[in-house]
RNA sequence: GGGAUCGUGGUCUAGUGGUGAUGACGCCUGCCUGACAUGCAGGAGGUCGGGAGUUCAAUUCUCCCCGGUCCCA
């Protein structure tokens, strides 16, 4: 980026505006600069446009409510999270300027993992080795401390939240109203208790589903491992023994079966005979099954409790009996022998070289692999059988891509995204988790037989450490009066997350109100949360109300940094949004955000582009404050006498809020943003305030009216992009603000919509005459010889007069 | 391996079966013209991912391939 050095303040000739003529713009300073907004973010303290953003549930108006992601504070606000929660402010201030009551909540969502392992980091120790209050409080403590930073953000970036009542997931409502629905659904029968095996994460230390779970590529040790058959115990001889390939060796404890491939003429021998596994000196049957592959490894595999989800699939498909091998803390058990009490790692090294010493061990080759992680703590996942709490999906399957095909996705391609994950489910949702700072399962069990009771929904409890409403009465099963214990475990915070937005219509706690506004109008979020939050909610909205959760479902890309890669901390591009904001402003920083793609596609945020975006501003700003110069009371477009060019113009700006309504309908910015600049700067400011000015300075009322209607127009199809620079130009000139205006609707149709077709020529004709100048180094106010064509006569007299022609 | 989706000048973007492929930002050149030098005017930059096919004609239709992103195995 070059800039000239500034010309010097003496060499600039007189203009009106500082010259004293008799037309002063109505803006009362002379340059836009952002410290502006801070301005602006004061008076809509001082005028309440914040109690304005309050939602009013009495309006007449029709409603649109918009179910905010509550934002996780952890750490510093990412910047591609800034610039996704101001195009949600776009759709909130653009649904109000289409004239809804707009309903845009403020949350945090403070349950889970993450803000766990902060206090676990910080403190040095796991959250079993606390006092569980004390671990609670702790949380609690921590994450209100970085929920202050976004909300500090959220306010100066020009959200137009409700910021006066924010609900927070972690608070004793929100949970209230989760544990109700977890009765209500229970009591549906759609929540069971169930043994199986379970994806669980070491380091968390609990189950997680398969929504949690991201997979790694890696290389991994395959080891070829002799196992002698039943009678012919000979591990020199081809007819003695099988070779098993298996990355888990670790893993021969559980294992119950031995497969080939049916076709495989190496192991058609072995059909039915039964194998002795190495080391435990127990029988495995070896069978034929189209699942082994011929050309992996040795081609025979071992099934095993549970080396992975095909090991999973198997052991229901053939019915074999599982064998637990390891515990909750990821150490063998009993059932590994000698091996017990040790961890993966040390387990399989200690087999690896027994098998060895015995001469087990064929040969171990290096092969690449897909290993499943915790999408929080990164550790690998294990399979372990445990007793979970279920909630039903997979039966419901058909109706949730129903709903999926009935919601109207932003942009739609990225239904996809949802179909694709609803199909790739199997099992259905465990939903209970062992940790701590999440919504307690509102569970107590009898002492005697393990009957599950329910208390009353509608109060939060917390089971781990409260005596059971009904603590008096006998079992309803075994009617013992031996009491009850509490359910220790708590909820999958999607199991909360997935409320959200039936919360925010007030389900629960106003039900009327919240029959007459269901269901919510629009669900925002990131394509990276689809397969779990929006997900999750359809799941819950079809148990609970059988019926699609949203109207709309926006679905936007996520923050790159200049070329396209993900931001980390490791990579060093990580952007902060206090730098942003304080070096170009908000509406620098939003104008380049809604300028940046489409909805849906992956944003590039690049500093130098928001920089670039200031001069832009600074445009928008000149342009209004020329038409400020000319009175814009006492005369209207229905008492003044139009000429051509006025038409034309009107006609050019309905065609641009046409393009740009369908824009704002479609939540896609890009599409006014680029409408509307292309008006207001290349046709409107370029040629129409040229061709108009000898006329707006003689005093001609028919230009002043357009030049307002015009302006008017335009400030508020840039409001929902540029807060803070329209409202404070439309407050200057116009006295309202503009936030709870209407957008223009476009006039006189008939009349102006035949003065289109002069844009090319007219535009041309300017261009030429320009170049022309350039090209001969004449200076624009030069008079020239040049008849108007006879197609621009409309226009003749504004053509004569803007370029000086003969 | 299967599926979804995208691929237009450096970046973002418009567009159509047919004479010069739209605009913006950036870049280059010239210029103070009564809002604006944070500007004005002009200009350079593209084999419209590659190949084949349908057609008189394809960036636009069909197929294959390549590349990006995502999901599943």
């Amino acid at each position: 980026m070059t800039t000239k050095p500034p010309t010097p303040a003496e060499k600039k000739p007189e203009n009106p505006i500082e010259s004293g003529s008799k037309y002063k713009p109505a803006i009362s300073f002379k340059k836009w600069s952002f410290s502006k907004e801070l301005e602006v973010l004061e008076e809509w303290k001082t005028s309440g446009a914040y109690n304005l953003y309050k939602f009013d549930p009495n309006s007449k108006k029709r409603m649109f409510s918009i179910d905010t992601p509550p934002p996780y504070p952890s750490g510093k606000w990412h910047i591609g999270a800034v610039a996704h929660y101001t195009m949600i402010d776009m759709i909130a201030r653009t649904q109000r300027l289409r004239g809804y009551n707009v309903h845009f909540p403020w949350c945090s969502d403070r349950n889970g993992i993450n803000i766990e392992l902060v206090v676990e980091k910080k403190e040095g120790k796991s959250l079993y080795e606390f006092d569980r209050a004390e671990f609670i409080a702790k949380c609690k403590h921590e994450i209100t401390k970085i929920a202050d930073d976004i909300d500090n953000i959220a306010k100066r970036i020009g959200l137009s939240a409700d910021f006066d009542d924010p609900y927070a997931t972690d608070s004793d409502e929100y949970r209230t109203v989760t544990q109700s629905i977890f009765i209500e659904l229970y009591k549906n029968g759609f929540i069971y208790e169930d043994l199986r095996p379970n994806s669980y994460c070491p380091g968390c230390k609990t189950t997680i589903a398969d929504a949690e779970i991201y997979y790694k590529d890696g290389e991994i040790t395959l080891n070829y491992v002799k196992f002698s058959i039943e009678g012919q115990e000979d591990l020199n001889d081809p007819e003695g023994h099988i070779i098993i390939a298996t990355t888990r060796p670790e893993l021969i404890c559980a294992c119950q079966t031995i497969l080939v491939h049916p076709d495989d003429d190496r192991y058609k021998k072995f059909h039915g005979k039964r194998a002795i596994l190495p080391l435990f000196d127990r029988l495995v049957l070896i069978r034929p099954h189209p699942s082994a592959k011929m050309e992996y490894g040795s081609g025979a595999v071992m099934i095993c409790s549970f080396g992975d989800s095909t090991d999973v699939q198997l052991f229901r498909e053939l019915s074999l009996e599982p064998i637990k091998a390891l515990d909750l803390n990821v150490k063998f058990t009993e059932e590994a022998g000698k091996y017990q009490g040790m961890g993966v790692n040390q387990a399989r090294k200690a087999i690896l070289e027994d098998l060895e010493m015995f001469g087990h061990l064929e040969k171990q080759e290096q092969t690449p692999h897909k290993y499943p992680t915790c999408e929080r703590s990164k550790d690998r996942v294990e399979i372990i059988l445990l007793k979970e709490y279920y909630l039903k999906q997979v039966e419901f399957l058909d109706d949730l891509r129903d709903y999926a095909r009935k919601m109207k996705f932003h942009p739609p391609k990225n239904r996809n995204i949802l179909l694709d994950w609803i199909n790739s489910i199997t099992i259905d949702w465990p939903i209970s988790r062992r940790r701590y700072y999440h919504t307690e399962i509102p569970v107590w069990k009898c002492n005697k037989c393990g009957e599950i009771h329910l208390p009353k929904p509608g109060k939060y409890y917390q089971p781990w450490r409260e005596e059971p409403p009904f603590a008096k009465k006998p079992c309803k099963s075994c009617k013992s009066t031996d009491g009850y214990t509490g359910e220790t475990r708590t909820f999958d915070t999607w199991m909360d997350s997935s409320n959200s937005s039936i919360y925010v219509l007030n389900y629960g706690r106003d039900n009327e109100f919240f029959k007459k506004n269901y269901p919510c109008s629009i669900r925002p979020q990131g394509r990276d949360i689809v397969r779990t939050w929006l997900y999750y909610t359809t799941l819950k909205n079809k148990l609970l109300f059988n019926h699609k959760p949203f109207i709309h479902v926006w679905i936007s890309g996520l923050g790159m940094d200049k070329f396209g890669r993900k931001m980390s901390k490791s990579l060093g591009n990580v952007i902060n949004p206090d730098n942003i904001i304080n070096n170009y402003g908000v509406d620098a920083f939003r104008y380049s955000a809604a300028a940046i793609s489409h909805v849906g596609e992956d944003f590039r945020i690049d500093e130098e582009k928001i920089a670039n975006s200031r001069k832009t501003m600074t445009k928008f700003f000149n342009i209004s404050k020329f038409a400020s110069m000319f009175p814009d009371k006492s005369h209207s477009l229905k008492t003044v006498e139009l000429r051509p060019v006025d038409k034309w113009i009107l006609a050019e700006l309905n065609q641009c809020m046409k393009i740009a309504a369908k824009g704002y309908a479609d939540f896609d910015f890009i599409i006014p943003l680029q409408a509307v600049r292309n008006f207001f700067v290349n046709t409107f400011a370029n040629h129409y305030l040229e061709m108009t000015k000898g006329r707006a300075y003689e005093g001609d009322k028919a230009v002043w009216a357009t030049l307002h209607f015009c302006l008017k127009a335009v400030l508020k199809l840039f409001h929902p992009i540029i807060p803070f620079l329209t409202y404070k130009i439309y407050s200057e000139i116009y006295g309202k603000d503009i936030q709870f205006t209407q957008f223009s609707k476009p006039i006189m149709k008939e009349i102006v919509s035949p003065y289109l077709k002069y844009t090319k020529s007219l535009t041309d004709f300017n261009a030429d005459i320009w170049k022309y100048k350039t090209d001969n180094n004449i200076s624009k106010k030069e008079k020239m010889q040049k008849e108007v064509p006879e197609e621009l006569e409309p226009f003749k007299e504004e053509l004569i007069e803007m370029h000086h022609l003969k």
